[in-house]
DNA sequence: CGCCTTTGACCAGCGC
DNA sequence: GCGCTGGTCAAAGGCG
């Protein structure tokens, strides 16, 4: 069986203590014309965002979740035929980035990286469509997302699990390198909550039919 | 006209 | 010290 989650949790597992988004550096973004010095200026630490990886059964790279993505990068990832996406909210207020790609042992399983935290609601659905995704908006929403999610143990669930039931949006991995003690054993993840909110929301009613 | 996507190049960090 | 990979920016083009 081809467990794609062993593939993705390496990729998230992966000691990436650098590959940090430091929006503070990040947004001041000094043009530094001419010398073709364009790349981001990285302050002296980036400091972790909360980061929400989870893995989507869908032929649909770019799946909606309620807020607007523009699309700012993609490069070819080793061990994968399929590129990485690099995505970033809309919203200049918002500094939320979004890592697209696609399993290498399993095409059909998108793995969408959520890194950071919504700072404004969703705007809706612009293009009139509804997405498993929505439901991790929820995650995002500042509203409604205070907890930190954590999983102390490389204890993922299954896609193979879902069997027919695809379009099924599987956390693979979240941590929140905010936390100066992220050490939480017993983090606050609703589990239950989480799991019927989820479904609830990631399968609306106009997909169960 | 405005927004988004695509592609190339560059830099920083890490490993060997 | 060198090489590789990942991540981000900038410019141009296309589409709505």
């Amino acid at each position: 069986m081809s467990n794609p989650v062993a593939s993705s949790s390496e990729s998230e597992d992966r000691p990436e203590s650098s590959t940090v988004s430091g929006e503070a550096a990040s947004s001041g973004k000094p043009p530094t014309p001419g010398t073709g010095g364009k790349v981001k200026k990285k302050g002296p630490k980036r400091i972790r965002q909360q980061r929400f990886a989870f893995m989507t059964k869908s032929e649909i790279d770019h799946l909606e979740d309620g807020y607007r993505w523009r699309k700012y990068g993609q490069k070819a990832v080793k061990n994968s035929p399929f590129p990485r996406s690099y995505y970033r909210c809309t919203n200049s207020k918002c500094t939320v980035k979004k890592r697209v790609e696609r399993s290498s042992t399993d095409p059909t399983t998108v793995i969408t990286t959520y890194e950071g935290q919504h700072c404004h609601h969703t705007v809706g659905f612009p293009r009139g469509l509804i997405s498993h995704e929505s439901a991790y908006a929820r995650y995002l929403a500042p509203s409604s997302t205070s907890q930190q999610f954590s999983y102390p143990r490389p204890q993922f669930p299954q896609v193979g699990d879902l069997g027919p039931s695809q379009s099924q949006p599987q956390v693979i991995s979240s941590e929140a390198e905010n936390q100066p003690s992220r050490e939480q054993p017993q983090t606050s993840f609703q589990d239950a909550r989480v799991d019927q909110g989820l479904l609830g929301d990631i399968v609306p009613s106009i997909m169960r039919n």
